[in-house]
DNA sequence: TTGTAGGCGTTATCAG
DNA sequence: CTGATAACGCCTACAA
């Protein structure tokens, strides 16, 4: 049988209370009983029970990360990066990490109030940024403490860390502006996600304030992959689309993009120049096109997890909206090989 | 104040031993003294502290899956649809699964033996096939249930499930071969992992099979990703070595092995085929090759999963090596667009 | 600085 | 079929 608490506190020829003194490190223990304890424990090779530590304590130590179809998704799955992150921060606390895979949180934030208030976690991450204001609405109720990697509907009081996506988009149309294009094509992923509509407004922004006005048959949107891109550009050209530049989402579309533009003979970077937004920091890229924005997914995984803890022990905390810069990280076409 | 079993024994005007049969839907327990139960609960909003009920059963209802650095890394990401087939198996069963990252599993395994004796998890799922033997003998004598995805060193006693990466380079050489192809390289991830080694085997016993010679000049190892099968490609080159097809350990390397090819001007496929084992269910591939092998990750978690489950509740299970089957698809160029 | 004792919410073992 | 009641391992006033 494993050693408890008792045990130690028999062989040391002290209390229970004390031993757990100085199992949680207090300072009201002298100095000669606790090597007496320490020494018991040793000789015990006893390990505290979280499970029981966890109940008196009333404290599960572990924080859920819910991670939609899309974090679930290989193709876009920024969300092993936004992990470690997370990591960086609930491991030094003595947290640990359980993943909560929701295909929909709109179906899935009721079991997630169940489970909070069976102390299955003590606080929650939300990747899935819904633009339905119901699941958010509930937790809230409930008092689950919730901080959103991505964006929350407006007049929602929960904290949320993103990258600047209409920064992200607007930069790299600006870029393509400024080497001369006019006539700028915009590849998107789907406006259903927050995400794919501030992108396409940061494009949008950076046009308009070029003077130049937004041409409907230049933007066009698709699932944020390979085959998305791919597509993207045939419906562009089936419009007869006149384009000398291409503004893309991401990276796996922007890959897609260009073998579309390469099948049908074109030249990139030439005929037809590209860019893309990277989710990761790492070189993703077959075809860097003129360069990239990259947006540090890791860090707003830590810093997410840091808000959360701030609203764990703090208590009530101020409900703030982040937005992190972007790197506008411009590549060689060989870069990568460097 | 949340609601406790003695709430609802006290509304239901029972005693908490009755509540706690119909919280475990004990059949010993009347009809109506059930409905009563029931509708006290349900009058209470009662949800079950399961943090108790761990305590007390002595069950974290957790399952631990350590994912190394190559799990962590972006670009071989196989363990997010490793993790779909896990929780298709742990859900049901109300288990938890709690992500453990560890770079390396010779430095860690301790922690892991101490997070288990202090019932953080019952049981652990490793993705990290270390050729060190000293981890799984430590985690052994801890009595520790354990499953490996993956390969484990010989004569230690652990189930382990894995796709027959022996045979899945082995078919993909034989494919090419039988397209008449006689000058075939083999460009491979490092072999230091398992995964390496194997799939370096199936390529050798294929060409030996053949009745040809291995030239070494013709193998060449680099990291599984991108760069590396670019590296690869030049370090081919550079050795003047000569050859009108390589098979290729993954998708990632594929793709850079291809970029590279044509980068050098030659026309794939055309002058040189190749063929690329891919890890994971979708269409990565931007430039698919001949043809592609295709390994089922997820059903990979799944079986581990379903593995672990068996030790932990069946106490002592066998100990099986299980060699998943692997899909030979072939894709056209396009196929990725239909 | 130390020890005593009560309590955390459930489960499980007895009697009845 | 139901009810007392003793665990489970640890924490924490409160007392000494």
């Amino acid at each position: 049988m494993k050693a408890t608490i008792k045990d130690v506190a028999s062989l040391a020829k002290v209390s229970i209370a004390t031993v757990s003194r100085v199992l949680n490190n207090q300072d009201n223990v002298s100095l000669e009983t606790k090597r007496k304890v320490q020494l018991a424990m040793h000789k015990l090779d006893y390990q505290p029970n979280v499970l029981a530590q966890r109940f008196v304590r009333n404290i599960s130590h572990l924080i859920a990360v819910v991670i939609d179809e899309r974090g679930m998704t290989a193709m876009d799955q920024f969300i092993l990066v936004l992990l470690q992150g997370v990591f960086k921060v609930t491991k030094p606390r003595g947290y640990d990490v359980i993943l909560i895979p929701g295909t929909d949180l709109d179906v899935n934030y009721k079991s997630l109030v169940a489970m909070f208030n069976q102390n299955m976690y003590d606080g929650v991450i939300l990747t899935s940024p819904t633009k339905n204001q119901l699941p958010y609405l509930n937790l809230l109720q409930a008092k689950v403490p919730v901080v959103v990697s991505g964006r929350v509907p407006e007049g929602i009081p929960i904290s949320t860390i993103d990258n600047d996506n209409v920064k992200a988009t607007y930069v790299a149309t600006k870029y393509l502006l400024e080497l001369g294009h006019r006539r700028i094509a915009y590849i998107g992923g789907p406006s259903y996600y927050w995400v794919g509509e501030e992108r396409l407004n940061g494009y949008k922004k950076a046009i308009s304030e070029a003077g130049l006005t937004i041409s409907p048959e230049l933007v066009v949107e698709d699932s944020f992959d390979f085959a998305g891109g791919y597509r993207s550009l045939q419906q562009l050209l089936a419009c007869g689309a006149d384009f000398t530049a291409i503004c893309v989402y991401n990276d796996p579309m922007a890959i897609g993009t260009i073998k579309g533009l390469k099948d049908r003979g074109y030249k990139v970077p030439g005929d037809v120049s590209v860019i893309g937004c990277d989710n990761l920091p790492i070189g993703m890229m077959v075809e860097p096109a003129l360069s990239t924005i990259q947006s540090n997914i890791s860090q707003v995984g830590e810093i997410t997890a840091k808000l959360l803890f701030e609203a764990l022990e703090g208590g009530e905390s101020e409900v703030t909206h982040n937005l992190l810069p972007l790197e506008l990280v411009k590549r060689e076409s060989c870069r990568i090989l460097a």
